[in-house]
DNA sequence: ATGAAAGCGCTAACAG
DNA sequence: CTGTTAGCGCTTTCAT
């Protein structure tokens, strides 16, 4: 391996010279900067940025912290947020954790070994408290997840609010028997979710049905399994609000098999505006995101902090908006 | 920032007993080891692992380059290659290259700076031998990209094949205008499913049709789109390979609008088997992939490499099957 | 504008 | 089983 000190000897100059050369520093002679970078040329001389990571005690990495990449909204943000980071300087490492704890907490792990200058959480099984706790000290920053930000800055959409409007929707319809799928009702999002579907049915002095909130509902073939069981013999539900366009998609396809009209039996809400939503029949109803304009303000936000930039913890909303189409 | 060094003196044994204690080193007594991992407790103290990187040339970090996250493919592709890679002790730097040549190369410069120890390629922009010439003594593996194999190892589909097939079923009902959709047509993958549709035209003593050949189409929009065009006035084809089952989505939705009828007045395959073909109606015919199998040898043998294994490149090709729905 | 020198935190022979 | 020693390749004062 050639190094920085070969060049310095072959050309005749110091190792501060041709580290200056190197990084573009404004002190040097032109003469000498065009020899050494002959000299690196043809010795076919590459930095080693694992030695400069080293002595700068900077990985130029930031983390992100996801439960699955294969999932459209999440392939979405991590492409949003991998993109903006690439055009700061940054590179990232994706962790998926399929909701284990045990793997989230060795990122953190990670994170506290400088192996990351930053990690952004778009989805916890962990407290706020506890993940400030695993992380002192350190640049998180929370994207999409609805938490307090006590800790942390968090950057998400107005979750409860657009359910709550989005069901508020339903029921101004007539319908009572109305469900709700989650995720992973664990994550402090979806339990906003939950608490817009509550109180929209509180504001008209309802109560919602606990049996029809239904968990783990994440994929379309869960939405098409979950629609069988509801649709099948006599139909137990009147609306649905769905978490994701994929569990809409799944649910109007089992509704189909099962000769339920979609929305006159039952109406179906999605989330996220994917365009899965133009392809079923009925096109779906569903809640746009702000994925670009949080990613964009996100990496800013994060890049500043890491060059040094102090300010107590912000949280910043972005207003989604109910998108009324067929299903609904 | 607290040391190995500060550890060593304040529990009074050498740096080197340490070093043995962090990375579990049997030669090390227990009591010497409960009593400097007391230290290392009491004092918070974290290794830097930037420091161990740097000192083992070895960043425990393995890049994968993809065009686009947000495509159902490509999610899929990295969620299960990043997993294996986990397993396996290494982390993954995802690099969307959008197909830009400029960022592909800058990843290959990284990847001879020593930030990576080996480089996943599952898509690419540039030919087999400036590919080679830009990583040269690098490990490098494609993914599902069909290259010949003689610069490096290659794990895939047999793309041509397959097409072959899907093509030849069509031709078999008496189809003759057909249509055939590419993403990135100077990838070497879907030049391998070019090359198939082709064939399949040929062994009929067919000639294919060029001006039905639509380049760049890759999503859902896309489908909807060269649809609209494609069925609007009167029916300018009557079968389309489309590429992928989001293209595929995308075409009958179109078809709808404009009152086609699929199969009976064109019918549809896409690519990838992917669970949106269950939901639209009708449901896609499609070729599966073996993504989950591939991954998996695929980072066994790039682990193996990195290693120090020494063999020449090897080429292993998995079989991807038609699977007729009600599409075609 | 350039060089000398110190050192980042850790690992790995080697010696004992 | 433990300590000594010698760096890894680079950046960064501080002189000159």
């Amino acid at each position: 391996m050639v190094t920085i000190y070969d060049i310095a000897r072959l050309s005749g100059v110091s190792k501060s010279t041709v580290s200056r050369v190197i990084s573009n520093h404004p002190y040097v002679s032109t003469e000498t900067k065009s020899k050494v970078i002959k000299v690196m040329q043809e010795y076919n001389y590459v930095p080693n940025s694992l030695a400069k990571q080293f002595r700068q005690k900077k990985s130029k990495c930031i983390a992100i912290l996801i439960p699955d990449l294969n999932h459209p909204y999440f392939s979405q943000l991590v492409k949003y947020i991998s993109a903006d980071c690439y055009k700061s300087g940054y590179k990232t490492v994706v962790h998926q954790t399929f909701l284990n704890k045990e793997i989230e907490r060795e990122v953190y792990t990670q994170l506290r070994e400088y192996e990351y200058d930053a990690l952004i959480l778009t989805s916890s099984t962990l407290s706020e408290e506890e993940i400030a706790e695993n992380t002192r000290n350190k640049i998180i920053v929370a994207c999409n997840e609805d938490y307090r930000g006590d800790y942390f800055d968090v950057f998400c959409l107005n979750e409860e609010e657009v359910t709550m409007k989005a069901t508020s929707h339903l029921i101004s319809k007539g319908i009572t028997k109305l469900g709700f799928c989650s995720d992973n009702i664990s994550s402090p999002l979806q339990k906003a979710r939950l608490k817009g579907f509550i109180l929209a049915h509180a504001k008209k002095g309802l109560k919602h049905n606990k049996s029809l909130l239904f968990n783990e509902i994440s994929s379309i073939e869960d939405g098409i399994m979950l629609g069988n069981s509801l649709f099948k013999d006599n139909l137990k539900i009147e609306g649905i609000i769905a978490g994701s366009d994929f569990v809409a998609a799944g649910l109007i396809r089992s509704a189909v098999s099962n000769n339920i009209q979609i929305p006159q039996h039952c109406s179906i809400v999605g989330f996220d505006n994917h365009p899965i939503s133009l392809v079923t029949n009925p096109q779906i109803s569903t809640i746009s995101n702000h994925i670009p304009d949080m990613s964009n303000d996100l990496v800013n936000h994060i890049v500043n902090k890491i060059n040094g930039v102090k300010q107590p913890p912000i949280k910043k909303v972005y207003k989604g908006e109910f998108i009324n189409r067929n299903s609904s």
